[in-house]
DNA sequence: CGCCAGCGCATTAGTGCGCTGGCGGTGCGCTAAT
């Protein structure tokens, strides 16, 4: 047994305070690193049981623990499944905007009495320097950040607060940090890694196969025939299901059209007033609406087991995001299934997600204000003319290019040896093409999966950097053969899958899969590629490192 | 990047063609008007 100090403790921890009986596989390592104190990054598919990496943990660590999760209604529900136990040890409180101003006094206050021992917060309050310094008085003996794909997702122009939390975190005394999350393919990971600043985190990935889950994928020529597909699984499965479409407008129309051919149906998008949401989702919950056709906004803290299946109406934006939409089927571990119903023309506006290229003259001019000494965003708004979201985007290329960085208060300013506005604008745009290489990639491989004859899991996994070995037994290419044929018919590659290779253009990579005659490398600075097994072998494309 | 609505235009009869421009996801926290 390798250090069974631990586990005793865990275990005794789970039963009295949390009423768990045992602890899965998946969850006991990441624990011990956490009381070690030592940084992690956690990939765990299943939602249920991840919080519980942090928590249990916590009970045994000095100091409160401090939780950062992206969304409010999340939030409210981890806080209640901790308050509900009744043990004065666990208590929870929240700072956040719907807590009023006398409210977040006490519930410092609670976490400085020892009264709570988690405090829950959004990385837009902790971004608050004020803020920061009355959580770093409380000592923190551990950071835990849920869902922590959205720093890679949302960071770079959505929720730019996201960005800045490995320098939060070291304002409130950097603590050991626990990331979690559903998803991350290896360029998400290191993005997770660089931005929380982890120092030499445990990675602890497991899970991914998810044996009750059928997966299956259909190439639709057109919206017909993906109805008739879509209305075929519906006549076949048990309910209740999630239908994702790309857009809002795709979401209330293919409600209404379900409803009036006899599938009743409701919408969900992040465009609906909040009540209203609040409402659908309770209605979902308790079985009251069983088909829910949803934009990417009905996802996280979706925690419902009986889920039959999962639908693709549209073709996701990378495998990260569809493996985090399919994961919300079946965790009551009964059999589930996963379609994806796919158009070409899907891929169009997953380009247009993907957004314009940046200004260099726009870029060039931000960088020269900055120059004139630190600023607010408000006032940077102002003299530039650019909106919040633009200027968010720019700031941060900007700070990659190291020409800008947080000063006192909430000025910005810039740092000693910083690149002239012309140079900085030039790095910046180098960086915006890099970001965009690799997400372009990943669209590049979510239709790579989706065409594969392969093994779907394998490509899955693949992808996530994992090796499963042999065909999964549960999608549709094995289910007809295929992937069988193809396993048999692969010849051995030129190097070994995982090996660390080097390519004239791209730079260094890793050989991450075979199939057919073709193998894909993840780039570290392109993203992945997909090359010509008998191309590569001829013009000696590449070597290993 | 692709879609769709709206428009102009050519027309010999009610429609059909082609062009253009707008639109498209994810949520925090704040403020102002009720």
């Amino acid at each position: 047994m390798k250090l069974p100090i631990y586990g005793p403790r865990l275990r005794r921890v789970a039963r009295n305070q949390f009423g768990w009986r045992t602890l899965r596989p998946g969850q006991f390592k990441p624990m011990r690193a956490v009381l070690r104190r030592k940084d992690a990054l956690v990939v765990l598919p299943t939602g249920a049981g991840k919080s519980a990496i942090y928590q249990i943990p916590a009970v045994l660590l000095p100091g409160p623990t401090v939780v950062i999760s992206p969304l409010l209604a999340l939030q409210q529900d981890q806080i209640a499944a901790l308050n509900e136990r009744g043990d004065s040890r666990i208590r929870a409180v929240r700072v956040s905007s719907q807590e009023t101003p006398k409210e977040q006094r006490e519930a410092i206050e609670a976490v400085r009495r020892g009264e709570a021992e988690f405090l829950f917060i959004t990385p837009e309050q902790l971004s608050d320097p004020a803020r920061q310094a009355e959580v770093r008085a409380l000592k923190p003996g551990l950071v835990a950040v849920d869902e922590a794909h959205c720093i890679s997702a949302w960071g770079h122009d959505f929720r730019p607060d996201y960005l800045a939390l490995g320098d939060m975190i070291n304002q409130i005394g950097r603590p050991p940090i626990l990331a979690l999350t559903a998803t991350a393919s290896p360029p998400v990971r290191e993005d997770i890694i660089a931005r929380l600043r982890l120092r030499k985190p445990e990675i602890h990935v497991s899970g991914l196969d998810r044996r009750n889950l059928f997966l299956e994928v259909a190439y639709c020529p057109d919206d017909n025939y993906r109805w008739r597909k879509l209305t075929a699984m519906l006549d076949e499965e048990q309910r209740p299901g999630i239908i994702y479409v790309a857009t809002r407008r795709a979401a209330e129309e293919l409600a209404d059209r379900l409803t009036s051919a006899g599938y009743p149906a409701a919408y969900y998008h992040g465009g609906m007033a909040t009540g209203l949401r609040e409402q659908r989702h309770e209605e979902f919950s308790a079985d009251k609406v069983d088909i829910m056709v949803a934009t990417s906004a009905f996802g996280m803290g979706i925690d419902k087991p009986n889920i039959r299946w999962v639908a693709h109406v549209a073709l996701p934006d990378s495998p990260d995001s569809y493996f985090q939409e399919i994961g919300r089927a079946g965790r009551d571990g009964e059999q589930a299934r996963a379609l994806l119903l796919w158009r070409s023309e899907d891929e169009a506006i997953q380009r247009f997600f993907q957004g314009g290229s940046p200004d260099p003259e726009e870029l060039s001019a931000l960088a020269g204000e900055l120059h004139k000494g630190p600023a607010s965003k408000t006032a940077l708004q102002k003299a530039t003319g650019l909106g919040p979201r633009k200027l968010g985007q720019y700031l941060n290329l900007l700070e990659q290019a190291g020409a800008v960085t947080a000063g006192t208060g909430h000025k910005l300013t810039v740092p000693a040896r910083a690149p002239l506005p012309a140079a900085a604008a030039e790095a910046a745009c180098a960086e915006y093409e890099r970001q965009q290489a690799v997400m372009r990639s990943r669209t590049d491989m979510m239709r790579g999966f989706a065409q594969s004859r392969q093994c779907r899991t394998e490509t899955l996994l693949a992808y996530f950097g994992e090796d499963l070995k042999k065909p999964c037994g549960h999608c549709d290419n094995c289910a007809d053969g295929s992937a069988h044929e193809i396993a048999a018919a692969e010849p051995e590659g030129p190097f070994p899958v995982h090996a660390r290779v080097r390519h004239g253009e791209w730079g260094t990579g890793m050989v991450m899969n075979y199939e057919e005659d073709r193998m894909t490398v993840l780039f570290d600075s392109v993203g992945y590629k997909t090359l010509s097994v008998p191309v590569v072998i001829q013009q000696n494309l590449l070597d290993l490192e």
